[in-house]
Formats: structure tokens, C-alpha cells, sequence
DNA sequence: AGTAATAGACCGACCGTCGGTCTATTATCA
DNA sequence: TGATAATAGACCGACGGTCGGTCTATTACT
């Protein structure tokens, strides 16, 4: 094979792009170290110089997955000109907008990510997910706490059970993408509708805030997120 | 090797109970076939001949857990005396009975099942756990909602939302057995005291329930069950 | 400037392990 | 007694990972 001198910076990113689109594609059991090697054009001699195993490039992929989605959020704590109801609004209204600009990839990523082979895939990517996020949910908690916007006593324990419940809004997002693939979109879309009501509903009042306070779906976004 | 025959439904068990000591003692990856049909004095025709896969073996060990399980359960709905809180509160009681009965094997359990490498276990066995969980939950809830001593609008996602919570309590727990193991005790059972009292604060707001009204944990709870 | 030395990126044949298959053999029962 | 269910274990191919070695760019020295 042609040798090919790149940095080692640029060689770990393209590895780690190979590694995610295959494994999100096939799955992370069902993609083989060959099958990264061979869509990064790279020996496996190269690939055992980068990482140390199969298992530490799933591990690299779910770090900089955490690192990116963090650099997303940063911005929303550093507003001076938000309080925390409205920082947690403006982190579902992100969420949104990300979901429905990138319905395509999000819907394959959605239905890679769930598939029953897929599980450790999810798992590290959650873990490094949540790792990331809960100091960030942790800190917009106490500052409401502070300003009496909201109550949560304990405000990492709190943060940590809404990160929990954010879980479940993934796993039906992707039960109502399967049944809108499956035909019905209408009453995927109803279903989902409603199961996001349910979620702003459970965070209002865990956090004692007055109903309607927590915008998390918005008109039509359901259909708009399933029709895409 | 000498041939044994036994009844296919003991054979299926043992092989199960084989999978469950070294699934979780070892890791669902780190078990082999080999190693399973060593402990259970099978060779591999036989294996293959009761399960079509490694995999299978592992649905069958989450499903039988989850029947066992539910069959514990059970009682509670039937039990007419009980309103909606006062199940919710059995199964919590229920659930802190057993921990504390089996706290040395329930420790290991946790420990093997929160391992890195047993995420696998772990999902398969908590997916199937939920699935047999969600209806009854929901039953609860919606009987609840019909007494009118709890608000649970779509009683189906808010049951599904409480068991995503008891998650983290199961997270939370291991945490905590990994400190109390480091020699932290103290500062260990403070910290899981504290914690499920945020659990229990959750949920009685996501039902609107008086505070108070829910006890997930009782007085030395905690300590009773890491210095077990 | 020319050259020797070093680092480390890169190569691919090879190996051990593991899940799974296949054929042969033995028990059970209609 | 023939058919079928149960058991045995040799065998297979794929896969993750190793290893000895090559090639190239930079640095150190004369």
C-alpha cells in the first residue's frame, strides 16, 4: 500500500470519522477493525499506533462526541441575560432546532443508535454524554436555586434525574420514528407529541416550577421532526 | 466424556444459572461458550442444540430474571386493601426488604453489573425488567389517578419516566458501594441517604403527591445496607 | 552543507481465541 | 425397529491484536 505521511492529529480524526459513521451505520460489534483500516486507507500496524484497541476508538468517538456536545452548550451558561428556567428553555429550544436541521443524519443516527447490537455504542456515548453535562445541568440547578427561580434542594441529585429522564424522550423518539417509518405517521407523531408533554410536565414539577414554564416541543414539531 | 441426559427444561436451567454466575462474575464478553458448557459438564453440540446463539443464552437469563421478578410483584396489584400510594410505597418497602436480605450477593450483583465491560448484561437485563414493569407501573398510576390520590395525566410515560428514575437510583447505589468498599462508610451511606431522599422528593412531584407521602428510604437504610 | 542518528508513522503477515457448524454416536419412544 | 431428540467434540472461519521490520522527516554533529 502507498505510504502516506499525515500528522498524528489529522490521522486520529479521520479514524475517529471512519469509526463513527461504520459503527453507527453497521453497529459497533459488526464493524471490524479491517473495515475501519480499509475506509481510512491505513495499515493495521497504523491503527494499533493510534489506539490501543478496538474499544479505546469507541472510547475516542464518545469523547469527542461529549466534547463537541459541550461546546454547544457552553454559551447558554456564560448569558448573563438568562435565569434558569429560561437557560433550560433555550437547551430544549437548541435541542429542537439541532433535531429538525439535521433530521436526516439525526433519524439514521437515531436508528443506528438503537439498535439492539448497538447498545454499547449507546451506552459510552450516553456515559460520556452525561458526564459532560451534569456539572452544566448541575450548575444551572444551584443558580436557580439561588435566585429562586426554580427549587431544587439538592441540585446535582436533581440535575442527575433529569439527565435520566432525557433518556427515556430518546428511546421514545426513536419508537415513534420506527412507527412513522413504518406508515403511520400520524399517530407516531401524536404519540410523541404527547409523550413530550409528559416530559415538560414531570420537569415543571420536579422542579416546582408553575405549568407551562418548560417549553419543551413547540407546535408541529413532532410531525416536523417525523416527516423530515 | 460421559454422556448425561437430562430433562431438557433442567438442562435449560442450568445452563441459565451457569450464565448467570459467570456473566456477572466475569462479564457477558468475557465469558465463552467454552466456559459455560466447562461449569455446566455439557459439550458444545448439546449447548447449540438448547440455545441458537451466545446471545440467546443471555435474552433467556434477562427474561427469566424478569419473570421472577414480576412474579414478586405480582401480589401488590391484587391486593385491594392498598391505594395507588400505598402500592407505590409496598414496592419501595419491598425493594428495600430485599436489598438488605441479600446484601452480600446483591452487592457483587451490582458491582459485576455495573462493571464497564457488562454494560451489555446489564441493558439486556434492565430492558426486559422494564418491559415486564411499565404495564403494572402503569396499572398503579392509572388506578391512582381513578382514586384521584395521585395526578398522573398519561399514567403510561409517567410510569415509564419513574422506572428511567429508578435507574439512577441503581447508579447511585453503586457509587456509593464502591465508596463504602473504598473504606468511606460513612460519608457513603450520607451520600445514598441523601440521595434517596431526592428520589423520593422527585417522585412525590411528578405526582403530585403531598411531601412526605412517598418513603423510599427508612431511617439507617443506607448503612444497614453497605456495612452489610 | 553533508551526513549520521533518532523518532515515530506505517506496513502486513501472522497468531490465538472464540462463536458457531457439522458429522457421528447414543438414548428414547411410538 | 425405525425415527427423532440429545449429546459429543473435531473442526471452521473471522476477528482482534501482535510483531518484526521499513520508510521518512527532523535533529545533531562534523
Amino acid at each position: 500500500m502507498a505510504r502516506i505521511i499525515k500528522s498524528p492529529d489529522v490521522r486520529t480524526n479521520e479514524l475517529i470519522d471512519c469509526a463513527q459513521r461504520l459503527f453507527f451505520e453497521h453497529g459497533y460489534e459488526n464493524t471490524t477493525v479491517n473495515d475501519v483500516i480499509r475506509k481510512a486507507g491505513l495499515s493495521k500496524g497504523a491503527f494499533y499506533h493510534y489506539f490501543a484497541s478496538k474499544e479505546a476508538l469507541l472510547e475516542a468517538l464518545a469523547a469527542r462526541m461529549a466534547r463537541q456536545s459541550l461546546d454547544e452548550m457552553r454559551p447558554l451558561l456564560d448569558d448573563p441575560s438568562l435565569d434558569a428556567v429560561g437557560r433550560l428553555n433555550a437547551l430544549f429550544a437548541n435541542s429542537r432546532r439541532m433535531k429538525v436541521d439535521m433530521a436526516p443524519q439525526l433519524k439514521n443516527t437515531f436508528n443506528a443508535l438503537f439498535k439492539p447490537e448497538n447498545i454499547v455504542l449507546y451506552h459510552r456515548i450516553d456515559e460520556a454524554l452525561t458526564a459532560v453535562t451534569l456539572p452544566f445541568m448541575t450548575e444551572i440547578l444551584r443558580r436557580g436555586q439561588e435566585e429562586g427561580t426554580l427549587d431544587a434542594p439538592d441540585p446535582e441529585a436533581m440535575a442527575l434525574m433529569l439527565l435520566n429522564l432525557r433518556l427515556g424522550v430518546a428511546k421514545v423518539m426513536h419508537r415513534a420514528l420506527q412507527q412513522a417509518e413504518a406508515g403511520d405517521v400520524e399517530s407516531a407523531a401524536a404519540m410523541l407529541d404527547s409523550w413530550m408533554q409528559s416530559y415538560g410536565l414531570a420537569v415543571e414539577r420536579i422542579l416546582k416550577l408553575p405549568e407551562g414554564s418548560i417549553q419543551v416541543t413547540e407546535p408541529g414539531f413532532a410531525r416536523a421532526f417525523l416527516a423530515a
